[in-house]
RNA sequence: CGCGGGGUGGAGCAGUCUGGUAGCUCAUCGGGCUCAUAACCCGAAGGUCGUCGGUUCAAAUCCGGCCCCCGCAA
């Protein structure tokens, strides 16, 4: 059937694929603007377009979704079905009154849980050992349609959300061409969501980063793997702010004091936590050098067993 | 021209300001100690100091061009 995908980051390219691989007529793609990123601020595509060019999908990218313009657009390419992943704007009735099956949106969590922007990292950060992905119908509201299909799982201990995104991209790619089909052959029971049971996750920020070593190990392993790779958990080392990039639960402390270095040297970074227990820092990133093991970083600074660090900034 | 850090044996760093023998910690190899060891001791190998050019008796170091990596901001 007709349909027109509406995407923006690397999240989004998996479900569009999987559209197109399903036999899909994807009549036009809809990404965010070119915007400056980076160094040197140069104008970058997002991933979704880059992906829709290289097989020559037509790709629209309006400022606005809501003076009318891209309406016009998605009238005349008269779509059965608008699919969305992910795509970073809020679509006005008009639009999403539009297609004759509707439009559906492809979020990373088990709603109602985790409405809003970033739904993988706040699992993570919060200690869940399960999450998953909903295909609803869109309303109004922020991520409040009704559930069309969901597919769960499990979170493992060390599992980063950078890894946890590309196993969500995937499943919810794979559920979005299931739902595509039921969608045609009119074999879908939609559930209203109970929003009691609502929850949010609101974009992350730098904020989030420094790690506080008076909360508990499982808690700071959390921070570390919920902000991967963006953006990032931190501390300061040696003088020198670093990400920490990945940690590991390392069992007792033996009672030092929350931010105790209890091991610095070629076999690892061990720090006492908050609750008795200790974290190993495995890999760690300072200020404008590469990632690197935290034994390599501790070669070119030593760092001498029993400093406390405490949180930064 | 958004702001900034960096490229020195395999790894992480020092040395650059104040040009003049290539340094530290670790890894590697050989030997020793030991019941044994990832521990310790002794020794060795390994670097055109990102690249091109300039200044100089002499450049990792000073000057200029270029390439590459990264942080911030967006």
């Amino acid at each position: 059937m007709r349909i027109v995908f509406m995407g923006t980051p690397e999240f989004a390219v998996p479900s569009l694929k999987a559209l197109v691989g399903a036999g899909h007529e994807i009549c036009g793609v809809f990404t965010q603007p070119d915007k400056p990123k980076n160094r040197g601020m140069k104008l970058q595509a997002t991933p979704v377009k880059e992906y829709a060019m290289s097989i020559g999908l037509p790709v629209f990218q309006p400022a606005k979704v809501r003076d009318g313009e891209a309406l016009g657009i998605l009238q005349a390419l008269n779509p059965d079905l608008i699919a969305v992943a992910a795509y970073g704007k809020i679509l006005p009735v008009d639009i999403l009154a539009l297609p004759r099956l509707g439009c559906v949106n492809v979020h990373s969590s088990l709603l109602p849980k985790y409405r809003g922007a970033a739904p993988i990292n706040w699992a993570i950060l919060n200690g869940e050992d399960e999450t998953g992905v909903t295909i609803m119908y869109m309303a109004e509201g922020m991520d409040t349609g009704d559930i069309l299909a969901q597919a769960k799982t499990p979170i493992g201990l060390n599992e980063n959300a950078a890894q946890l995104f590309v196993r969500l991209a995937d499943i919810g790619a794979g559920l979005l061409v299931e739902t595509a089909a039921a969608l045609e052959a009119g074999k879908v029971n939609p559930v209203p969501q109970d929003s009691t049971r609502a929850s949010y996750a609101p974009m992350l920020s730098k904020e989030q980063s420094p790690l506080d070593w008076t909360r508990s190990a499982r808690q700071l392993h959390d921070q570390v793997r919920g902000l991967y790779p963006w953006p990032s958990a931190s501390m300061v080392l040696d003088g020198i702010r670093c990400k920490v990039l990945q940690t590991a639960l390392a069992g007792e402390s033996g009672g030092k004091a929350p931010g105790t270095v209890l091991q610095a040297d070629k076999k690892g970074l061990r720090v006492a936590c908050g609750d008795g227990q200790a974290l190993d820092i495995l890999e760690l990133q300072p200020d404008g050098k590469k990632a690197m093991a935290s034994p390599a970083f501790l070669l070119g600074h030593p760092v001498s067993l029993g400093t406390i660090l405490t949180k930064q900034e």
